[in-house]
DNA sequence: ATTATTTTTTAGGTTTGTCTAAATTTTAAT
DNA sequence: ATTAAAATTTAGACAAACCTAAAAAATAAT
């Protein structure tokens, strides 16, 4: 199937929209869009034909499975393009958000491929967030304190919800950014402190609350 | 001035069809673009009120100085483009037209800036066609047999019309491709052969009937 | 349980870029 | 110099994607 500049916008705003609330509402997504929940609606129905959404009338939408598989690629684009600008053109990471959003409208699969295998199969964008693969298959993100984040076995940063000066300093004191690569080796149940291992630096210990503002990810 | 990706379209293609007419008819233009003569002339319409283009009714068209300097960034777009897929993801010079026609429409300055930076600066586009410079300077192409090419001074090879077999082997028998820098070193007026030094190789002699099939700049 | 408010949809209109068919102008042919 | 042919433009329509204003449905408030 063959999507517009226009769809594929609106596909990747609902994709992002239903992560949080699962089922989409027309004024929350024009307001995404910065449109009028008129558009939105005439959109929808367009969508609707084309088989990618589930669309009961005022009720709200989401998109189904094929759906989902068009907007992670359209994702997948989006963020292989962001890297690209930061790593390979020298770009601010938080310069090339709006570029990016028009390079991945560019349609060719072997061109993505190609820039795939380029920049070395990257897992995450500049900004931490996941690339999905050619397959649309996606990282989850999880909370380092999670105890499902498996022991022992490696994880990527992928951000750090808390931002103040205090927790910049403690995770530059443990060598901790985002795209770092770590392991957790143990879990203490008492504190809910995580013993975690930095690639080559000694293991140390971090509180749950420093564990709770790192989010991870693992392929 | 901003233009939609359609303007841009017709913008490069008038620029393509007046290197060779000067003023061009409504019928090439429509046949350049795989479109019909009354949507070319709604379009120019668009383009005289931007005051870009030179246009008399049932007479012809031309892009004005303003118009001249809209193409050579595009094509200078296209062809960075070109020349990164080609030299960077890898892909055959051949396939790369139609990917470059989407990537030339992403209209940072900025973007092309910085991926004129990252490919070195280059000067001609894998088919050996040069890249306008960022204030849309071009080099200018000639026959290597015209005589106002300069003696001593490097130039690349831009194109060869002539692609027989036998042309193939002298060319490569002489280590002469697109993008080879040489320098004429002679003329002689008497045949019209021409003596020229390609890179680090013995000076040879090539007819004047070679020198006419190969197309050459400089900078 | 009505009424009021908010949300969503419908109805109808606009712009961009395209089209076909008819009219006009230019060019070529007798 | 007319007439025939070709090129070009105009007139009127259409689809995509947006808009405003009004109607309909769902939600919240009394």
């Amino acid at each position: 199937m063959n999507f517009s500049v226009s769809e594929e916008n609106y596909i990747k705003s609902i994709y992002h929209l239903q992560q949080q609330t699962d089922l989409v509402t027309t004024n929350s997504l024009a307001n995404e869009l910065q449109t009028r929940p008129a558009s939105v609606t005439d959109m929808l129905k367009k969508l609707q034909v084309k088989k990618i959404l589930e669309y009961e009338k005022y009720k709200g939408f989401r998109l189904n499975a094929s759906g989902k598989k068009v907007a992670l690629s359209i994702v997948r684009r989006h963020r292989l393009w962001e890297y690209f600008l930061v790593t390979k053109l020298g770009f601010e990471w938080d310069k090339v958000h709006a570029i990016a959003e028009e390079l991945e409208h560019v349609s060719s699969p072997e061109l993505i491929r190609k820039l795939d295998d380029f920049l070395n199969h990257p897992t995450a964008d500049p900004h931490g967030d996941p690339i999905p693969d050619m397959h649309g298959k996606i990282a989850v993100i999880k909370q380092l304190s999670i105890a499902d984040v498996p022991e022992n076995k490696n994880v990527v940063v992928s951000s750090v919800s808390n931002q103040s000066p205090d927790m910049l300093e403690l995770l530059k004191h443990y060598h901790i950014g985002i795209g770092t690569g770590l392991k957790v080796t143990t879990r203490f149940s008492f504190d809910g402190s995580v013993e975690i291992k930095v690639s080559k630096y000694a293991p140390c210990i971090i509180s749950e609350l420093v564990a709770k503002n790192i989010f991870v990810y693992h392929d």
